[in-house]
DNA sequence: ATTATATAACACTATTTGGTTTCATGTCAA
DNA sequence: TTGACATGAAACCAAATAGTGTTATATAAT
């Protein structure tokens, strides 16, 4: 399947929860994919197809290890995101408000479950 | 359709091209709908629901003068990208060429670590 | 070799998305 | 008041997405 296919980008790649979710399990360590969708309400061929979306915008790669395949996850394309957040960073930085902001929103959705 | 103010997230609304480009329009000054749609090729109708998803997700607001509508830009529900990109900066600060990247690309890479 | 397991490959459906056209409403100016 | 302009809203459409289930293939262990 396309690895390099720029059929999706970053910026659509990380919009669903789901795969964002995803991108944080494996930023602790490769999985296969059976493992990562005992962490989801779904099944696990739709988590195959996230994952297909994910390698597209290579965040992730999975390599076979015997009958299983792992993926781990690839944080280089993320530099795009920060590139494009850095422009904006200009309309904040000198914008104490934001602090505010950002404690009283204070909406990370990071899980640890494992 | 109820539009909650939350139907719509920051990832979500800035996972299509055209929304971020009519950001970047609005980052240097207001306008109206009219003229943000002349600047792309499509019709005004489509602009504005794509102005509502951006406004869902407090990216924008409009308040009328006269009869026109002028939209401006909200960069701070930005800073939830931001946080949630934090998280995943630790797995390439350690990683020297991305950081020769983002450096020579003059980005700052300050760390809000949790 | 047989069997159990992990993943791949399809086929299908429902929903969402991004876009259109059409029509209605409201405002400015002559 | 009338006409031009700007926006709002509805109905509709096509394509892409996200989900399902089933079947096939490859590998590991016995």
């Amino acid at each position: 399947m396309a690895q390099s296919a720029k059929k999706h980008d970053v910026f659509q790649a990380i919009a669903d929860p789901t795969r964002r979710d995803v991108l944080k399990l494996l930023s602790k360590k490769e999985l296969p994919i059976s493992e990562i969708t005992a962490h989801f309400p779904m099944t696990r061929t739709a988590i195959a197809k996230h994952l297909v979306i994910l390698s597209e915008a290579n965040l992730v790669s999975g390599r076979k290890v015997g009958r299983e395949k792992r993926y781990r996850l690839h944080p280089e394309p993320l530099t795009e995101l920060k590139e494009w957040l850095a422009y904006y960073e200009q309309f904040w930085t000198n914008k104490l408000s934001i602090l505010k902001y950002v404690v009283e929103n204070n909406k990370d959705t990071q899980d640890d479950d494992k």
